[in-house]
DNA sequence: AGAAACTTGACTATTTTAGTCGGGTATATA
DNA sequence: TATATACCCGACTAAAATAGTCAAGTTTCT
């Protein structure tokens, strides 16, 4: 069970952001040579990043990007969810009426997979960037 | 961030078990039967599953296997580091000297990986194989 | 003897991941 | 206004992981 690069990814450059406390913008140029990510790589995360309003960009020379939240207000949830990386432990489509082994009832470790996708959603949900960047 | 099917139906074959509470063994052919999973695929499973202790096997006809311990003392934790489903959610290669986007340090969100692998390890920890089938 | 059931290694199709490539568009500054 | 900087975005791809299958056993019960 592992996380994708691209959330991973995500977090350490809004982490890196952060910690600047800066107040103009903030190349993805950067950050790519600061944290060692591929600045292409980096152009797609944001640009998912900036879809859900996390980030906010200013075009042009000079320009970059700038967090749209202050980091004590930004949950790491909010992070995974505009990646997509949604925690599905679970075997079975969500919304299907068919179980995980094509049968129409649940099978015996449903509640389990959720109740363990509750569990790490709940971690995300507790922390904030901040955390990352005051100890 | 998903579970693979091997732990996921490892998970459900014991669980698929420990529910019969059976006194003799129980094959894997009933098992793939009732619970919809590949003959082939559980024995490879419960190889892993014999390899580290917690089925026993009885082999010729009218074998099966058996479980090794109670249910109510079996771990989920035990069972996925039976399948080397360690959770292992970090950029970093745990034991190396350099970080994960290769330089000699941490980075900036290794602890954060850490926090979560702590967290996801303590739901395994604290489920027993009995929490699955008592409710 | 024959059937049931475990044992094991090798193989493979599919999917996912982790990026790269290449051509844009917008804007600050000289 | 020329130019460099930096965001924008769709398409593509090599490599790895996943989710199995296949084949050829061995053991033991009846
Ligand atoms: S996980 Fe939902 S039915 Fe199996
Ligand atoms: S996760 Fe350990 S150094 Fe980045």
């Amino acid at each position: 069970m592992r996380l994708n690069t691209k959330s991973r990814y995500a977090v350490m450059a809004l982490a890196d952001m952060a910690s600047l406390r800066a107040i103009g913008p903030i190349s993805l140029r950067d950050i790519s040579l600061r944290q060692g990510i591929s600045l292409q790589y980096l152009e797609q995360i944001f640009l998912k990043l900036k879809q859900h309003n996390i980030v906010k960009s200013i075009r042009g020379s000079n320009g970059g990007y700038i967090l749209s939240k202050h980091p004590n207000n930004l949950k790491l949830s909010e992070i995974f969810l505009a990646l997509n990386e949604s925690v599905k432990t679970i075997g079975c489509e969500r919304d299907s009426k068919k179980g995980c082994n094509g049968r129409s009832a649940k099978c015996i470790t449903h509640n389990l997979w959720d109740e363990l996708d509750l569990h790490i959603n709940d971690f995300f949900e507790n922390k904030k960037l901040e955390d990352l960047i005051t100890n």
